[in-house]
DNA sequence: ATAATTAAGGATAAATTTGTCCTTAATTAT
DNA sequence: ATAATTAAGGACAAATTTATCCTTAATTAT
């Protein structure tokens, strides 16, 4: 469904926002580890996350890291996808045409329609923090490995 | 949500499915200009549904050109997925887990779970006939260029 | 001030996806 | 039989995505 850039820039934000406080924020290694991800494809990630202080934030040096502002952690998850210039999937036809519509609508429309329209009420709806809230809290996990 | 390949693997099948007959087999040109797609792409991929007769079949020279099979119009559209190699995009996980499960589940599972149900049922409900009688029938298009 | 730590950023490489072109093989019409 | 038509298939090219590495800049601890 999305980019694998974009998958790590979801499982590593929703990371940051559960783990860092002022005491602590996580940096790009305990990240990478966390999400299992690739830590300098990642680092590159969010720097676009963090880019404009878009979504994720960060400090420079010892004992430094990225975090994530209350502010931040009340976005909706789409605004991820958003930074990641990747939203559009939520919008686009299915079988690929140009524009998804009523007007000229593609032989799926009419089911898929209805499937699109939680698709983007969960993606605008859930927030960061909520996310944030699954992880640990609820159980969520950001990877599988065995261990 | 797929790749150029599966979004016009889709569309051409859909075409086919409608627009042959006894008589008249659309060709590449045909189709290409159809669904609006690089031609030479899309021959490849129609290659690949053809391979061991799997969803479209073909025939060479004058008049020639591709057809379905009566059986093949009966598929679900997730068969044509299937032949594309993409049909796990639909039991994913969102935040792309190597395993989407209800024991391991990411922050995202417990909603997104209801949306993949439907989405896949979706996918094998649907049979390839029943977008065909959309399209043109139901007015269902397969491109969007202006004219 | 100095050294250590950590993110930012640039350059580049590898892998995958998307796309084109040309030749070959099959089939049909004449 | 021959020529025309059309899909099959191989080789290659371009574009995009994914990934690594190294240097620079900022910040902190000493
Ligand atoms: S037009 Fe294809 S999903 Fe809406
Ligand atoms: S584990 Fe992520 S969607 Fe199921």
């Amino acid at each position: 469904m999305f980019s694998k850039a974009t998958e790590y820039a979801l499982r590593a934000t929703i990371y940051i926002a559960q783990k860092s406080s002022d005491k602590n924020k996580p940096g790009m290694a305990e990240i990478a580890k966390a999400i299992d991800s690739p830590q300098s494809f990642t680092a590159k990630i969010l720097q676009l996350l963090t880019k404009n202080n878009k979504i994720v934030s960060s400090v420079r040096g010892p004992n430094g890291g990225f975090f994530l502002t209350d502010k931040a952690k009340k976005l909706p998850v789409r605004s991820i996808l958003e930074a990641m210039g990747e939203d559009e999937v939520l919008e686009k036809c299915v079988l690929g045409l140009k524009q998804c519509s009523e007007a000229k609508p593609c032989p799926m429309h009419t089911n898929y329609k209805l499937i699109k329209g939680q698709l983007i009420d969960l993606f605008e709806t859930k927030s960061i923090q909520s996310l944030a809230d699954e992880f640990e809290n609820g159980g969520a996990k950001l990877n599988n490995r065995i261990k």
